[in-house]
DNA sequence: GATAATTAGTTGTTAATGCAATTATAATTA
DNA sequence: TAATTATAATTGCATTAACAACTAATTATC
């Protein structure tokens, strides 16, 4: 059998999500917060008030996962949580002072990140792949 | 601050990534293997007697986490390791009978879940984003 | 109103990952 | 040849993740 690069679709998003999420996370590193931690941030910045189950589902992570993120955010003292006075079972998060000003710091280092990855292509791809994720992601979710 | 979906190329990237593995990874659980698992083995078999150092390159994973992979693999009696007669810090590695046989089987099943993957959206819209995802890999391996 | 079913969140277990530091061997250089 | 440098692999630590099982509270049904 000769070496046959393996190029199905799941393999392939893989290995570029790693290198992509691997050099935001090192440009992360000062602000000691990592990629997926800022993503779920981001959301409690977007819409305060949310709980877990909506973050987790603007997120693309499920409940446990967005659970212990939170958990990082909480003891980092970016975040708070208020039981949901009309559920008891919920809490809704908000973010602090120092969440609301982490994210809009990172938020501009994403928007450079972003803008390195894309001129590695021409704007027409990069706009085409992103297109084509959605597309995509969004079938997935219907499936 | 309006909720904003986060649609930086890393974050579609991720969550698009973890939906087809997901999935991916139900149809290989009775095979007892997972995505990643699958993906090495596909390596090992594709080209016999490499070391983990060309075998982490091909699978677009660090030394360490290639190590770890191939120690489950190890344990379940798929592969084998030889020590490189030509550098003793070295080993190569091969498929044992099992292997072989597993990699056939998951491969014909990764062929039909790649079919299914790619019916949600149109050929030609598959073939970009293959296309596309191929460049921007790359591109980031150059940089 | 009591019981059953559902739902929000948590906990446990296992896997994949990145990075840094370490060990053993090989290659280079003084 | 001795000392230095580089390299293959391993180990340690922390994060993210999926899934299953569980608890507590809410909603639905009888």
């Amino acid at each position: 059998m000769t070496l046959q690069e393996l190029d199905s679709i799941g393999f392939l998003l893989g290995s570029t999500y790693r290198r992509v999420s691997n050099l935001f996370a090192a440009k992360l590193k000062e602000y000691d917060i990592t990629p997926e931690q800022w993503g779920v941030l981001y959301y409690i910045c977007a819409q305060e008030g949310m709980n877990q189950k909506e973050l987790a589902a603007h997120a693309y992570k499920d409940q446990p996962t967005t659970a212990r993120i939170l958990d990082v955010l909480h003891r980092k003292g970016l975040i708070r949580k208020e039981i949901d006075p009309h559920d008891r079972r919920a809490f809704l998060v908000y973010p602090n002072e120092d969440g609301r000003a982490l994210m809009q710091k990172v938020h501009a280092l994403e928007a450079q990140h972003n803008q390195e990855i894309a001129e590695l292509i021409t704007p027409e791809h990069m706009e085409q792949l992103s297109q084509l994720l959605h597309e995509l992601r969004s079938r997935l979710e219907e499936a």
